[in-house]
DNA sequence: GGTCAACATTGGCATAGACCAATGCCGTTG
DNA sequence: CAACGGCATTGGTCTATGCCAATGTTGACC
C-alpha cells in the first residue's frame, strides 16, 4: 500500500501471486474459491480476477469446469527425450547471435541452486546472467549457475565469447552429459522488463543440467525464450 | 442434441479470423486500426477486440506499443538445434502411453503437404491422425502424412501400435534423418475439442520431417502437445 | 426406487465506460 | 533553431453489470 512500485505492478498480477498462495498446500482437484467470491474478498472486480485465474489456467496451476469450479491442477507429465547441444549454433542459419552480459558473479547457493548442483546450501556458486540476441533482437534470457569460483572466470569469459568453450579450453571442464526439461510459462514482469515483450506471453522454458564424465554437475541453467519470436530446428542422422 | 453447432464460435474468435484478413499482403510494421476503430467497425466492444487482438499478440502474428499503435510482427525467427527421436519413451520413465486413431485415409495432397513431403499437388498420401495419451490422459494431437499409399496399412498398424515399427518391419522403410520445429502456439477450437483444455491455452507444436537415407521424406508430422501438462526431458552423452 | 423438471451455482462471453500511461505531434518560448 | 510544455491519440488496467451455458442438487411425480 504504502510503496509506489506497488503502482507498477498490475492488480490482476498481485492477485495472481494471491492466489498461488491460497492454492499451497492444496491437493490436486481441491476447489479454490468461486470468482465471485474472490472478487468480493479482494475488493475487486469479477474481470480482475478471471484475468489472474485465465494466467494460472494457461500456465497449468490450475483448472476449471464451467458449471462446477475452479481447482488446483495436478503437477505436469515428464515425456523423456533424447537430443543434444543447446549451443550458438544459428550461425549455420546465417544468422547473427550475441549475447549481452547482465550480472557475473560469486553467491551462496540457494535451495534450488544446491539440490541441482550437488553443493551444499550456502555454498559459493558462480551466477551467470546474460540476454540472447539473434540479429541484434533479445530472444532469451538466460541464468547459469556453476559450482564453485572460476579464477578470471570474467575476462576469460570476454575474450571466448562461449561458455562452453571457455570451460573446455581454458578449465578443461568437459561436458559429457547434458539434460534438457522444455515447458511453457507465461512472461512475467522481469522477462518483460528484459525482453520487451508483454506479460502473459508464452515462454519456453529450458532447465539445462550438464554433468562431466564423472557425472559430477558441471552447469545448471534457466533459459527463457520468447515464444512468440523463437522456434527450434532439429536436426539429427540415425535411426528412429 | 444433434447441431445448433452455429453459435458454438465465440465473437472473440470470430474477431481474430477477421483481423487476420485485415493483416494479409500487409509489410511487418504496418499498423493496424486501432483497438476502438475495430470495436467501431465490427459494432463490438473494445474489450472483445482486446482479446482477439492479445492472442494475436501471443501468437506472435502481431505486436503493440502503447502510445502508437498494433503492428503486424516481423516473422520469427529459426533456430537450428540437434536432436533425436520422438517416439514412445513415456515408458523408461514407467508411464503408460497409448494413442486413439481418429481418422485414417488416403487423401490427395494439398499445398503445404505437396511441398514438405515433395509430392505433386494432388496426388495420394496417406493421412493419420491420432491422439497420444500418456496414463489415459490426451496430451498431444496429432497428423502425419505419408507419400503414397500403403497396402493394408490399417491392419498392420493397429497390430504394432507404433508407426515408426510399423515402417520399419513391415514396409522395410527405414527413418535416417529427422527434423524437429519446436514453437509455441495457443488452443483454437479444434484443440480445445480434441485435448480438454481451454481457448487460447498454450500449445507446443512440433513440426517433423523424416527422411530416409537417400534423402527421400518419408513422414511430415504436426504434434500439437498441451503446454500446461507437458514436459520434455531429455538425455544425452556426448561432447557440448 | 427411478426419472425428470426446476432451480441455484459456477464459469464463459460480452457490453459500456472510466481513468492511467506512453507516445508523438505541435506550438510556444527562450 | 532547439528545447520545453501542453495535448490529442493509443494502448493498459479496472469497474460494474448482464445474460448464457454447463453442472449438480433438490424434490415432485410416476
Amino acid at each position: 500500500m504504502s510503496s509506489d512500485a506497488a503502482q507498477a505492478t498490475p492488480k490482476y498480477y498481485l492477485l495472481k501471486t494471491e492466489v498461488l498462495g491460497l492454492m499451497a498446500g492444496l491437493h490436486p482437484g481441491t476447489l479454490i474459491p468461486t470468482e465471485r467470491a474472490l472478487a468480493e474478498k479482494y475488493a475487486t472486480s469479477r474481470t480482475t480476477v478471471r484475468q489472474a485465474i485465465s494466467e494460472l489456467v494457461a500456465e497449468g496451476k490450475l483448472g476449471r469446469i464451467q458449471g462446477h469450479g475452479t481447482f488446483v491442477a495436478p503437477p505436469k507429465v515428464t515425456h523423456v527425450r533424447q537430443l543434444t547441444s543447446f549451443s550458438d549454433d544459428a550461425r549455420t542459419q546465417g544468422l547473427r547471435p550475441d549475447s549481452t552480459l547482465l550480472s557475473l558473479n560469486v553467491m551462496g547457493s540457494d535451495a534450488e541452486v544446491s539440490a541441482h548442483l550437488g553443493v551444499d546450501y550456502g555454498k559459493p556458486v558462480t551466477r551467470l546472467e546474460r540476454i540472447r540476441l539473434i540479429e541484434g533482437e533479445p530472444l532469451a534470457h538466460e541464468i547459469a549457475w556453476l559450482p564453485g569460483k572460476l579464477p578470471r572466470f570474467k575476462s576469460n569469459l570476454a575474450k571466448a565469447g562461449s561458455l562452453y568453450a571457455v570451460l573446455t579450453e581454458v578449465y578443461g571442464i568437459r561436458i559429457a552429459d547434458v539434460e534438457d526439461t522444455v515447458e511453457t510459462a507465461l512472461a512475467g514482469p522481469d522477462d518483460v522488463r528484459l525482453l520487451g515483450i508483454e506479460m502473459g506471453a508464452p515462454l519456453l522454458v529450458v532447465h539445462r543440467l550438464a554433468r562431466d564424465a564423472s557425472g559430477a554437475p558441471v552447469e545448471w541453467t534457466r533459459s527463457a525464450f520468447r515464444g512468440d519470436r523463437f522456434r527450434f530446428v532439429s536436426r539429427v542422422k540415425s535411426g528412429i
